[in-house]
RNA sequence: GUGGCCGUAGCUCAGCUGGUAGAGCCCCGGGUUGUGGUCCCGGCUGUCGCGGGUUCGAGUCCCGUCGGCCACCCCA
């Protein structure tokens, strides 16, 4: 009998720990430096918490989403996706009466079914920033800004970031009503599978469209953007954060098919993409969704916010031929001769543990040179030969 | 979810046209060397992913299954 870790599913190692606690670390220190405090939210939630709000027709929630029963026949699903939760947080406990806009951050596992591949996962880390209670586009520019910085201070420098505006409730409804009639119109011209994201979501249709036959390309070029169609209102808050990202030096490109996957953004949505290893190169994604607290039956409350995943900045990291940092050594390790009184050295270790030493000794019943080889592996500082004469009263921290 | 490639010791891999499994690294021991480094010697570990089938005989062929990877879908 083997048991292995689930399909989709990875153990992170001691000695994979470092990088990761390493970027971790830069992330949290960011965070805190921006004003964003951590929250943490079930694994699991209420089904319909993500149904409504990522939107019945996407991927997440018709396909991806690890949905069961629980024994009082609630339907719960593991964590699809980060904001969802935390907006229910936020509406469930009341942090709308504290001062706005509340800026929180965390770093938790996400679940999606799917076939799993290098950089996907079933189960995987996501590094999340949400700022809610505020429409400032000063604020999609500072969780952009934010995560832009961490890419610098980890060291990913290949990377470029796209973005884009969705529009709101004002103006994209009436820009899908161009945009449905136009592809109808032109179907015959499009393929099989643009047809038929065009059927599911309009918006879709256009995503991507370097992937599409050339002759699609020509013919969705032509198309209605929503750029074109934005109100005055989401036009000038698009124009703001370009502003801002200007200023503060965040390069970026505007890519007016840009959509994302979940219903609930609004206005402007924006993309992280690492180098081209594999296809898995989405770095980062997130957005604003003005509309999602009140999807979620609390009052309007507008917010920003995105998701970026640990492995696949891990990847970035690798290919980017960043060393994981150098593990700090031990500071003394004692080594047991023959007739050495043990007793005695782990009295003495404990002693010094409680003083803020980092002692160590054999626990492998190792010969005099094989301790002698682990205690280099350990990076000891001091190694101390124990014989049976060896007095012990004078090491000290 | 669709299509394809792959699956041998903890790790990286070898194993020709089917004949009953190997190397390096790692780990442990010994020696050398004034040290944890070097070099030398020795040792440990595998139901050849799993289950069936073909065959006198399969790691090597066939089917299924599980898993990894690649493309697509989509995304983090």
């Amino acid at each position: 009998m083997k048991f292995e870790a689930p399909r989709g599913t990875h153990d992170i190692l001691p000695s994979e720990q470092p990088r990761w606690r390493h970027v971790l670390r830069e992330f949290e220190r960011l965070c805190e430096l921006y004003g964003y405090r951590r929250i943490d939210t079930p694994v699991f939630e209420d089904t319909e918490l993500f149904a409504r709000t990522s939107g019945h027709g996407s991927d997440v929630v018709t396909k991806e989403m690890y949905t069961f029963e629980d024994r009082g026949e609630r339907s719960l699903t593991l964590r699809a996706e980060a904001t969802a939760p935390i907006v229910r947080a936020y509406l469930e406990h009341g942090l709308h009466r504290e001062p706005q806009p509340q800026k929180l951050y965390t770093y938790e596992t996400i679940y999606r079914y799917g076939r799993p591949q290098k950089g996907r996962y079933r189960e995987h880390w996501q590094l999340d920033v949400e700022a809610i209670g505020s429409e400032d586009p000063a604020l999609d520019a500072e969780v952009i800004q934010l995560y832009d910085t961490l890419l610098a201070r980890v060291g990913v420098t290949e990377y470029r970031l796209e973005l884009n505006s969705i529009g709101d409730a004002e103006c994209r409804p009436a820009y899908l009503e161009r945009l449905q009639p136009w592809l109808e119109e032109h179907a015959s011209d499009l393929d099989e599978a643009t047809r038929e994201q065009a059927a599911r979501n309009p918006l879709r249709a256009l995503d991507n469209i370097a992937a599409k036959p050339p002759a699609v390309q020509e013919v969705l070029r032509q198309a209605p953007t929503i750029g074109d169609s934005l109100c005055d209102a989401c036009r000038e808050h698009f124009a703001e954060v370009r502003r801002y990202l200007d200023a503060y030096g965040v390069r970026h490109e505007v890519v007016p098919t840009l959509v994302r996957g979940l219903d609930y953004y609004t206005r402007t949505t924006w993309e992280f993409v690492g180098p081209e290893g594999g296809s898995q190169s989405t770095l980062s994604g997130g957005g604003r969704y003005d509309g999602l607290a009140e999807e979620l039956g609390g009052a309007h409350t507008p917010g920003v916010g995105f998701g970026a995943g640990i492995e696949r900045l891990l990847l970035a990291l690798e290919e980017a031929g960043v060393e994981p940092p150098a593990q700090e050594g031990i500071d003394v390790f004692f080594i047991c001769e023959e007739g050495a009184d043990r007793t005695a050295v782990l009295a003495k270790i404990a002693e010094l543990r409680a003083a803020g030493v980092r002692a160590e000794t054999d626990y492998a019943g190792r010969s005099a040179k094989g301790q002698r080889t682990q205690a280099g592996r350990l990076g000891a500082k001091r190694v101390i030969d124990v014989r049976s004469e060896t007095d012990l009263s004078d090491v000290t921290a």
